[in-house]
RNA sequence: GUGGGUGUAGCUCAGUUGGUUAGAGCACCAGGUUGUGGCCCUGGGGGUCGGGGGUUCAAGUCCCCUCACUCACCCCA
């Protein structure tokens, strides 16, 4: 016996039951980035292996060990997309998206692959919403991005999260930084945990964030990158707020942000909730200047966007969901042919209606009536339209109401016009 | 890559110190009504007990290995 094939590991099929909030979603952040002036971009699966490893930056973790890399036929080295805004970026470059306006709004949506363990918020396969504002460094634009985030949220009926933001300061003004916050914690070493200490080397920065207690007490003694920044990056910090006061975002700053991939300066932002388990950011980004010249532009390139962790939101939109409880609307016809003779008839009928726009459907076989009845019931189907020896000779139908029981006799023009909800002609 | 938890019917789960033919609820199918669904009643189909090996007269149950799922570390959306 063939062994049983499932998917691969932390690539989950999204099963009918489920696609429906998957739609809300996408098409309300459709609709909302759409007011805002964004236009969608669809990029690549596949890309170059050298534009993630220049973009993303190669000391990175996703770049390192969780990208699925190989050769293709003819020996070039590819990977699955691990992200969209190195992929937007190369489009617009390519394409020369800034010669219209100087100014390019652009948003996606798909799918993005890393090699990590799975767990709960966290898969192989995993789908993103993402926006990206190039071509200014006004923090009106990071503002912007923030605020449609927010409300993109609220639309999808979810409450219970908060908004963390910091800045990062530039490249520039980071340097010193680092030095000074790596002098610092080696100055304390002996007391902190072992995975710290490797990250003196790898991502300094990480340790601020560390769940350990040890080194939670050390943090707090450690110098912050909001002290650091220079003056230009406070200013525009501040303008960043004031136009989140002004719009009614509610926000925290947590001076511990850090962002994962190299690309990212000055305002960083996540959208965090603790109904997600470990993985607590459904949304996260800010802005980035530098990505544009790694993939060979020959000035920099400021920009700003976020992107949206849709399994993570879906996980919150079931939660909202659970206190609606919206019940389901009937709709359709269901045709039910008494015997054999009937069968074709009703196949004819069918087609009739579903050729007029109305959802129809009959059973393959001619099955007991009961049979099929609980099938019209059980499928959520507005009307039974039963088609017996009578109704044919008559040129009529039985239509039923389902919900109210109501029956009368009628033809297939009156069916139609009454599945699609439009006023009888009687 | 590391650690914990869980794998028994389509789904949710029982299954005693190892002991007859592995069960329940829901779902599914049929009948109770030869032309009327939902509720109810009756009956039915469906299981390599995740897989492999071992101990034993005997393994769903004990031991080893393996795979999958899941949660956490790490990291990130």
């Amino acid at each position: 016996m063939a062994q049983k094939i499932q998917s691969i590991t932390g690539m989950s099929d999204i099963l009918p039951a489920d696609v429906c909030l998957w739609r809300t979603l996408e098409a309300t952040a459709r609709r909302q980035f759409e007011n805002y002036g964004f236009s969608e971009i669809r990029t690549p699966l596949l890309e170059e292996t050298a534009l993630f490893a220049r973009g993303i930056g190669t000391d990175t973790q996703v770049v390192q060990k969780e990208m699925y890399t190989f050769e293709d036929r003819g020996g070039d080295s590819v990977t699955l997309r691990p992200e969209g805004t190195a992929g937007v970026m190369r489009a617009y470059l390519q394409h020369s998206l800034d010669a219209a306006d100087g100014i390019t709004k652009l948003y996606y949506m798909g799918p993005m692959f890393r090699y990590e363990r799975p767990q709960k918020g966290r898969f192989r396969q995993f789908h993103q919403i993402g926006v990206e504002i190039i071509g200014t460094d006004s923090p009106g634009a990071d503002a912007e991005a923030v605020i449609m985030m927010d409300r993109l949220a609220k639309a999808l009926g979810i409450s219970d999260f908060r908004l963390e933001i910091n800045s990062l300061g530039t490249l520039e003004e980071r340097k010193p930084y680092l030095t000074n916050l790596i002098d610092y914690f080696k100055g304390v070493s002996g007391e902190m945990c072992a995975d710290c200490i490797k990250r003196l080397d790898t991502n300094p920065l990480r340790i601020l964030d560390c769940k350990q207690e040890a080194c939670r007490e050390k943090a707090k003694g450690a110098p912050t990158i909001l002290d650091a920044i220079g003056y230009g990056s406070r200013q525009a910090f501040e303008a960043f707020k004031t136009s989140l006061h002004n719009a009614n975002v509610a926000f925290v700053v947590n001076p511990r942000i850090v962002r994962g991939l190299d690309y990212y300066e000055k305002t960083t932002f996540e959208f965090v909730s603790d109904k997600l388990g470990a993985q607590s950011t459904f949304s996260g980004g800010g802005r980035y200047s530098g990505l544009a010249m790694e993939l060979g532009a020959k000035k920099p390139v400021p920009a700003v966007g976020f992107s949206i962790g849709c399994e993570r939101l879906i996980l919150l939109m079931e939660e909202a969901k659970k206190k609606d409880g919206a019940g389901q609307n009937l709709s359709g016809v269901y045709f039910i042919g008494l015997n054999e003779g009937c069968f074709y008839e009703c196949q004819k009928l069918v087609q009739r209606a579903r050729d007029a726009g109305v959802k129809a459907e009959m059973d393959y076989t001619a099955k007991s009536m009961k049979s099929q009845m609980r099938r019209a019931n059980k499928l959520g189907y507005k009307y039974a339209a039963i088609v017996g020896d009578d109704e044919v000779a008559q040129g009529v139908v039985q239509l039923k109401n389902l919900a109210s029981g109501e029956q009368n006799k009628m033809g297939i023009g009156d069916v139609i016009n009454r599945a699609k909800n439009l006023p009888d002609r009687l």
